[in-house]
RNA sequence: UGGGGUAUCGCCAAGCGGUAAGGCACCGGAUUUUGAUUCCGGCAUUCCCAGGUUCAAAUCCUGGUACCCCAGCCA
């Protein structure tokens, strides 16, 4: 008996892979063909993410394929620099298309002849009627539409008149080509639905051969049977096209029927997540680009320092249903640390630097630690770090008087040293206002860590950085990534963060992190993933980003 | 009743007639030279509501309610 290994869903529910997995199993699919179809008119962001994981997931997990498809049918809206992006960010995110990248305008000459197909099958006719009046004659949601004057026109006529629309003869918008469905059809998108309008624009792709431009509806479900299409996944809101979807693939000579299954978009609490509101960010100067490390772009976010790994777990853990949902950013956050607390190196970094001089350690001496890149893993080896008389210690990281419960350095009081000494702060230095200019303090040289001594428990452990030897690189950290009251809402922009971002021009850094090269993401202890950023960092002047805070317990008392 | 959808813990989400998985969040506690990690433990007698069928219902039936999508020559 043949071995028939079809791979079982990785993860329980998920109506879609149950789908699936049904049709291998009965045989009505041999093989499943799944497609990620974004238009090229912008970024990819995280909400792009699900369907990218979803559709490629599918394929992975079931042996199948899946194509990338660029549903290319609006010259007026797209253009090339987005189709390259949207390669980069599908690569980046872990997946590959192997040699299936097509363009829906590589179908046109095809779906022009099954257009005069439909004409000959008296299934599509030319409509003179104006954008205003096709909308006025269409009727409302409770009261049908009426037939377009231009309706009964035979076919011979329409054959001519759609030739003749092909090679131009008409002005932009003054003729569309129809389907002739029902314009009494409760589902609005059966009443006789525009099939191509007149368009004069240089297509990325096809540049200046077509002037006539075909509609998602009728490009759509057309690409995905020439493709071979399967399962064509599409968002909740083509629910509505489905029934249109089928009666072109019905009516027309196609070599294959795919099926249309529809799932819920992924909305973030607080993250603008649609293409037009981005592109008015960008367009209007609030964010540097598309790939600004607080936008929800997969370009933004893989700046910021997000991992693919990170977000393909993200995508997986928040499921994919059919009812209208908002996922918490803690959930995408969570997904985030997981993936760097295992990773991520950690190096010692002073945010906003608090001056501390160790009065019993020698003035110009100097010694070389060597500590572990990681506390578990001790696969990630070790560096050193210089340690030194004069430190910056985290300014927050002091309190003359602790305020209860507070574990780290205060007058009188002890702390360790992360990966050094036990410090005890003897006295505070003070300028003409009464700002605290410095700490002194003293070591316990038997307290190193490592040594015998260093058993020594103190409640609290601050990282620190030696004076002499710290690079000062410049260091972001945001607020989240864009957030607003209501991204949602129309007004949504009054309520843009402005203070999502901040840039700490004094950040002082241990020496190791001078040769840090682009994209690392290290642990900055007790601050937080950073990744040096791509965009902005020269050599040994690297930027960092903040990609995600710890978990912190006492921050958020 | 214009049509099409969806309702299970604060947020997601399994479940598909046999007596409520899991994750995030949250709350305890243990270990810890990151207030991190890790680790244990807690967290829906109840599944939008009301009836009904059944020995048995989140799952089936009936009737309500709430929310989402659709009237682009956008996708």
């Amino acid at each position: 008996m043949a071995d028939i290994s079809i791979t079982p869903p990785a993860a329980p529910g998920n109506f879609i892979r149950t789908i699936v997995s049904d049709d291998l199993q009965s045989g009505r699919q041999q093989t499943i063909v799944t497609r990620f179809p974004p238009e090229p008119n912008g970024y990819l962001h995280i909400g792009h993410a699900k369907s990218i994981c979803l559709n490629f997931g599918l394929a992975r997990d079931f042996n199948g394929r899946c194509h990338l498809r660029f549903d290319d049918t609006n010259p007026a809206k797209e253009d090339v620099e987005y189709t390259e992006s949207i390669k980069e960010s599908v690569r980046w995110l872990g997946f590959d298309w192997g040699v299936h990248q097509y363009y829906a305008s590589d179908y046109f000459g095809r779906l022009y002849e099954w257009a005069e197909y439909l004409i000959l099958q008296d299934k599509a006719y030319v409509d003179d009627l104006s954008a205003e009046e096709i909308r006025s004659y269409r009727g409302t949601l409770t009261e049908a539409g009426k037939e377009s004057p231009y309706r009964g026109r035979t076919a011979e006529e329409n054959l001519d008149l759609f030739r003749r629309m092909r090679a131009g003869e008409f002005a932009d918008g003054s003729k569309v080509l129809r389907a002739r469905i029902d314009m009494t059809a409760a589902n609005i998108n059966l009443r006789d639905p525009v099939m191509y309008r007149i368009l004069r624009a240089t297509h990325p792709h096809t540049g200046d051969a077509w002037c006539i431009y075909p509609m998602y509806d009728y490009a759509h479900g057309q690409s995905d049977a020439i493709e071979g299409v399967t399962h064509s996944v599409c968002t909740l809101e083509f629910e509505d096209h489905k029934p249109l979807y089928e009666w072109f693939i019905r009516n027309l000579p196609v070599p294959a029927a795919p099926k249309q299954y529809e799932f819920a978009r992924l909305n973030l609490t607080y993250t603008v997540m649609s293409k037009r509101k981005l592109l008015q960010l960008v367009q209007d100067g609030d964010v540097d680009g598309w790939d600004d490390p607080r936008m929800p772009t997969l370009a933004g976010l893989k700046r910021r320092g997000y991992t693919p790994e990170a977000i393909r777990t993200f995508c997986e853990r928040i499921g994919v249903g059919r009812s209208d949902s908002w996922i918490d950013m803690s959930t995408l956050e969570d997904c985030v640390r997981e993936d760097l607390n295992s990773s991520a190196r950690r190096v010692m970094a002073v945010l906003q630097p608090l001056r501390l001089v160790i009065d019993n350690y020698p003035v110009a001496g100097s010694e070389e630690l060597q500590i572990p890149y990681h506390p578990q893993k001790t696969e990630l080896g070790t560096r050193q770090v210089p340690f030194g008389s004069e430190l910056f210690i985290e300014a927050d990281d002091f309190q003359e008087v602790p305020e209860k419960g507070f574990k780290r350095l205060a007058l009188g009081g002890e702390v360790r040293l992360r990966n050094a000494f036990i410090i005890r702060c003897v006295s505070v230095a003070k300028d003409a206002q009464g700002n605290i200019s410095a700490l002194h303090c003293t070591y316990d040289p038997e307290s190193k860590s490592g040594l015998a001594g260093s058993e020594r428990k103190v409640k609290g452990v601050i990282h620190w950085v030696s004076a002499r030897h710290a690079i000062n690189a410049p260091v972001r950290l945001f607020d989240r990534l864009i957030t607003v009251a209501s991204p949602a809402g129309d007004d949504w922009k009054n309520d843009l963060n402005p203070d999502s971002i901040q840039l700490l021009q004094n950040a002082r850094l241990e020496p190791s992190l001078a040769t840090a090269g682009p994209e690392e993401c290290f642990q900055f202890e007790r601050l937080g993933y950073f990744n040096v950023d791509l965009k902005e960092s020269l050599p040994g002047r690297p930027v960092f980003n903040r990609t995600v805070t710890l978990r912190d317990s006492w921050a958020k008392r």
